[in-house]
This record gives C-alpha cells, structure tokens and sequence, in this order.
DNA sequence: TGGTGAAATTTGTCCAGACAAATTTACATC
DNA sequence: GATGTAAATTTGTCTGGACAAATTTCACCA
C-alpha cells in the first residue's frame, strides 16, 4: 500500500485543479479571494496561498495583486522545454566549427530584410557574412550565415564593422543572460549560383536554411541571423522535454 | 529615476546569486542554514525560504530535507521554453491541415529503421504512411509522413492496422499528458522520384524532412515520424522563450 | 453624464513561532 | 572496526498576525 503522506497545501491544490477542469469555475472566471478559500477550506492563508502557487505555476491561473485569481486555462497546458547552456549549443555550433568572417559592411536593406528588422526599406543596416566550417575536416565549410543588425548607434556601428572586434561582439549580444525570446524558421531551398560556390556544391543543390530572430529581455530586435546549409553535411537536432519530467 | 522598490526576498536572493557567482559559495558546497542566513542578514525564515526557492527554480542550488541547501551550479543555466498547447501545435499541423491515410501495413524494418526504432533487424513493425493536405486549398499535398511503431501487442497491433481506427489512435497514443520528450532532426533531401509524385513536383526537388521521436513520462518510445514537406509550401516555425520571462 | 477621490477588497511582503520529517552526527555497544 | 540507536541538525509544513501595494467599487460632485 502506498502510504505517502500528502501535505495540506497539495491535497487543496489538488482539489483546486479538479474544480478548475470540472469547470466549477469556468475559464475567465476569478476563484474565491484567498481568505474566502481560507475559510471554505479551513486552512492558513500560507497553506492557500502555497496551493495557489502551485496552480499559477502549471499555468492555470494568473495572480495580480488588488484583483485576485483568474482561471487563464482548464487543463494544464503541455509545456515543453527545450535546454540550452549557451547560444552556441542552440546554434548547433559546438566548439566542433569556426566561423571565418568574409564580410562586414553597411548595405540599404531591400523590402524582405526590412520586414525582418522592423525597420524602413533603404533604412542603412549592418551586414556580416560569414563562413562555417569544421574544425577537424581540413576546414570543409558546411554553413553560410548572414547576419543583420538593425540600425545601432554610432560607436556600435564601428566595432561591428571592424573585422577583428565584429564577431566577439555579436556573440556578447547573445548572452544568454540577456536574451528572451528566439524565433526560428526552417524550411528547404535549393542553393543559388553564388553561395553554392561559397560552400563548394553545385547550384541547385537542397540546403536547410535557418533563420532566426534574437530578442532581449526588454523584446527588442538584437539581430536576425539566416544560415545556409549543405543537406549533406548538416542537419539540426533539437530534445524537448515535459516541464515535469 | 527608476524608483521601484525591490522586495527584500529579492534582494537578498541577488545576493546569494552573487555570492555563488563569486565562488563564496563554491559549487558542491553548502549553503549556511537557513536558520543562520536568517541571523546573517536579519530577515525572518519565511523571507529567507522565498529566496531560496528562487535560487532552487532557477537550478543553482538543491534543498533536501535534513541535509540543507547545495550549490549545483554558479551561474543560472539558460532555460528555454517553447510553449505547445498540443501535439499538433508542434506539428505544425493545426486544423488548416488534413492527414489523409494511405498505407497501413506491417513491415520488416531494415537497418535503418531498426536503429530508429532500437529493435532488431528484421521485426516487424506497423508502418502507416500518410499525405498532409491543406484545408482550403483543393486538397493541394504538402507532406508526406512515414510514422513507425515499436512492436505493439496484439490488441494494439490490430486497431493501428485498421484503417479507420489508425489515425485516432495515433493522436491518442501522442497525448500531450503522457509525453515526455520529443526528439527532432531536421535537414534537407532532394525528393526521389516516388515521393516526388506523391506531392505533385519534380524529382530532385529540395525537400525539409522532418523527423521526430516521441516518447513517453516513461522513456518508452511511442512512435517515431518522418516527413518529407515540400519546400516550397512548408516551413517550421517555433518559438524559444526564456523561462523568466 | 462623467470624472474624482475615498473606501473596500485583494494579493504581496514580512514577522514570530511551532511541530514534523528527513538527514547527519555522535555515541554506545558488540 | 562495524553497527545500531539516540540526539542534534536542517528543511518541510502549517498557524496566526500585521501592514503594504495594487486594484476595484462606489458615493459624490461638477
């Protein structure tokens, strides 16, 4: 027989999940104030508030102070967590690959690199062009990634623009501690004249291409990063985990 | 003048992080008591059992009853979360898609398929195959899916071989509860002739193949699914958040 | 009607204390 | 030295209370 003992503030968030998906209180709807519940459910108001946490943790309910507690969903949603130590990992570039600069300029951008920067068409933007290749394999390039920063001020504009100072300081605007939100974008495309040549394949030739916008904490555009990928040479692994396990 | 007032639970978890950043703390040792950080920075338990469990949130420390708090990493690891209400959310397949089923049979698994499926050669697995259609769109095909079962008892084996029971039953084994990890490489293929004419374009065209193994809370593996989209009319988009955010 | 401000409501923060449960430490025993 | 038991230590759970801060409610006035 399993005779574990439940602590109080989880039998009641317990109970509290169960009235959530019996839609005793539907979604939208404010649960009893924390002394309401103290009194219905004959506990301390830490044992209720511990319970609430609980619930606010698994995503069903929001808290705000002066308002009380809103039911924002009737099933604990999935919550999937993908986990990254540095941006490197997350870019699938180990310490296996070096990335040789090819280029570092200011360019006007045309109408698709504006809609990704937010910014107006012809707006002038900083532009890196890069080469990825393999460490240990006689320096096989597998990527080309090309990096757009939307308009910086003037005295980033010449570090970024420096060829010895632009990659270390790309990379620190991606610390990870500063960073909030990621959104990517694959799909396949087949290579066009110039940068099959960079990569050293043939035109026409299927290539995984990555983009992906980097966002800090504040939600503000640190740069957009698109690779180009050999198919043959490259591919991207991702793990997802339930946030419980 | 930024004038907000930081709550001392808060203040003094920024000081145990920097602590632990200092290596005051260093990794694998304790933490004082917490009757003692309670005496050190004059704040009762409770205030400092709140900063506490921020540090334990975000994976600096471990507290175990009886034993105190460990310090397992000095810097917070970055977190990120990407959120998926369900399982095809994920997918990418939202009701604008439809998954129209071809095959369901059951095949000897070559080499390949064996490591997927970490079975031996030669057992036979279900295999069902199926064309991802968009909804308003004539019907026009933009995936090819190949999913792959481990071997399943009898029962199972029977319902997943039934047409009209195969792709419900699917979904249901994917249930996002029950999920415990997904596993996903992407790259890119050029299309060979067969699957070409699946989805209506030429061989050799560049291809986004998706391949995914889901498994469950318990580490078993549910089943694994290969699709190969059209690059022209698919594309991945996920979004990565950082936990505190 | 519409806005203003006080009052009531509700969650956030903080304190003091108590006992339970898990672990570690010290010690006595063999 | 090995072992088992009691004691000390340490975190977990729970109660009661108090005030602060944010929000909502509502009476009041223009």
């Amino acid at each position: 027989m399993l005779n574990k003992k439940i602590p109080r503030y989880r039998a009641i968030a317990d109970e509290l999940i169960q009235a959530i998906a019996g839609e005793k209180y539907p979604l939208g709807s404010q649960l009893p104030a924390e002394s309401e519940l103290c009194e219905q459910l004959q506990a301390s108001r830490h044992t209720i508030r511990e319970a609430l946490r609980i619930l606010e943790e698994r995503g069903l309910i929001v808290r705000r102070q002066g308002s009380g507690s809103a039911v924002i969903a009737l099933n604990p949603p999935a919550r999937l967590r993908q986990m990254v130590d540095n941006i490197e990992d997350l870019l699938q570039y180990g310490s296996a690959s070096r990335l040789l600069l090819l280029k570092a300029r200011e360019i006007p951008v045309d109408a698709n690199q504006a809609l990704l920067l937010g910014c107006a068409e012809g707006t002038r933007c900083i532009e890196l062009t890069g080469l990825r290749r393999e460490r240990g394999d006689s320096g096989r390039p597998f990527a080309l990634s090309q990096v757009l920063f939307p308009p910086q001020p003037e005295r980033r504009r010449a570090i970024l623009l420096k060829r010895e100072t632009a990659l270390a300081t790309m990379l620190e605007s991606l610390d990870a501690n500063n960073l909030g939100r990621i959104e990517q974008t694959f799909d396949a495309v087949a290579l066009d004249a110039a940068t099959a040549s960079h990569l050293q394949t043939r035109k026409g030739a299927p290539s995984l291409r990555a983009q992906r916008a980097y966002y800090d904490r504040q939600g503000a555009l640190i740069l957009v990063a698109i690779s180009w990928h050999r198919a043959d040479l490259f591919r991207i692994s991702t793990v997802l985990r339930h946030e419980s396990s």
